[in-house]
DNA sequence: GTCAAAAATCACAGATTTGTGATAAAGTAA
DNA sequence: TTACTTTATCACAAATCTGTGATTTTTGAC
């Protein structure tokens, strides 16, 4: 299910927006304030973002910017004035798209629509935070500045747990994903030896990216 | 570079289109009429289409659903009425986005901007003629129904034929591409012998995809 | 702390991948 | 046609990849 985080302070276009959002089947997150948005980015990692630019506590802008540093999440801009100077400004920022308010529901929902289907359909997903920067879809990955080539093993795991991070990912799960089915409880060694050399290749003492929940699974922490 | 085919009927403001357009470093081929549009298609594959609802000869609606149907362009109306109803009917035949006339030059540039970043970054194009079915994004590859491993290479240089299907890649681009530079004109002969053990695995009698040109290169036929 | 289960680590070998060399086939120009 | 170049094909070996086994380290419950 997609999640989106929407950031809108009017308490009853929060409320209406969260309701509609609902009934379209998207899992919400909502927040009233910049700081409440940067909580709850991290710790439900939407798909998508619905931001108003003017926040009580901060301009939706350079929230945009923060979350762009980390990672290419789609970020729809909510705006009261219909000024080309803020479409130009969001559009600078790396946004995708603005609504400006008052706005027809059904739009905005098509909105969500069109940018999901290309962001669902885009692996080219990377991921920078100044040591690892990892681009999915060109299978290429630097740490610290070098260059570093994974085999086509490491680069499905590594695929899997990224887009998948944040979240645990018990062993089931990632042994289904990775050796299709059937594998199961088989070779949860297997999967070790993976990690283990995944980590050997990305992590060093200062920058850990891969945790173990003891007899759960894995989990990727980080961006 | 980007190629836009743009289709307006509207002698004006096709003319300064083109100029914006092309002022921006896109490539541009123009159209008045939807006759004109399909031909312009057909021999030039844009990357992008901007069109008008409304031409003398027919809906851009109508259009766009025949584009569609053949490949994932990406498409951008533009439309004199600011009409919900025009809006909504434009996205469910799979357009990107709108403009509503008059419109701003600057505006639309980062609305073309956006969508054709998504593009760019879109890696899970799927093809399927109906006897080969490919899956870029997933490195799934299925030729008559069966379902076929391919090697690292032999998927990178799948992609690199079919995400420019229908045009040459001469040697030293191909060899660039896929061996990181420096390989240039020096082994030829292993880009062969991939060449043809994709062709093992793909083709058949009576299904070639991968053509040679004497001399020249390869090229990527069908889709 | 002790102990057992879980996870990490390391070396090894079978399997796969991939470029090279040799040879055959096909294309081009005279 | 003939001579020559380019491409295709096949077999082989070096390099790489990847799961298994053996061993050590870590974890959590008691």
């Amino acid at each position: 299910m997609q999640k989106i985080l929407l950031a809108e302070d009017d308490q009853e276009l929060n409320q209406s927006l969260c309701y509609a959002l609902k009934r379209e089947g998207y899992s919400v997150a909502s927040a009233f304030s910049v700081k409440e948005a940067r909580r709850l980015y991290q710790s439900e990692h939407p798909h998508l973002i619905l931001l108003d630019v003017n926040l009580p506590d901060g301009e939706g802008y350079e929230f945009c910017r923060w979350v762009k540093e980390k990672a290419d999440i789609p970020v729809l801009f909510l705006t009261a004035r219909d000024l080309e100077e803020d479409a130009l400004r969001g559009y600078e920022l790396g946004a995708e798209d603005y609504v400006t308010k008052p706005f027809s529901m059904k739009i905005l929902l098509r909105k969500l629509e069109v940018i999901l289907r290309h962001m669902k359909s885009e692996s080219r997903l990377t991921f920078d935070d100044g040591y690892l920067r990892i681009d999915l879809d060109q299978a290429k990955v630097q740490a610290g500045g070098n260059e570093i080539s994974l085999t086509p093993t490491e680069h499905r795991l590594l695929k899997e747990l990224v887009q998948n991070r944040g979240q645990l990912l018990t062993y089931s799960i990632l042994l289904d994903r990775m050796w299709d089915a059937g594998a199961q409880f088989m070779d949860k060694h297997a999967l070790a030896v993976n990690i283990n050399r995944l980590r050997g290749k990305l992590e060093d003492p200062d920058h850990k990216y891969i945790s173990n929940v003891y007899g759960m699974g894995y989990q990727w922490i980080g961006f």
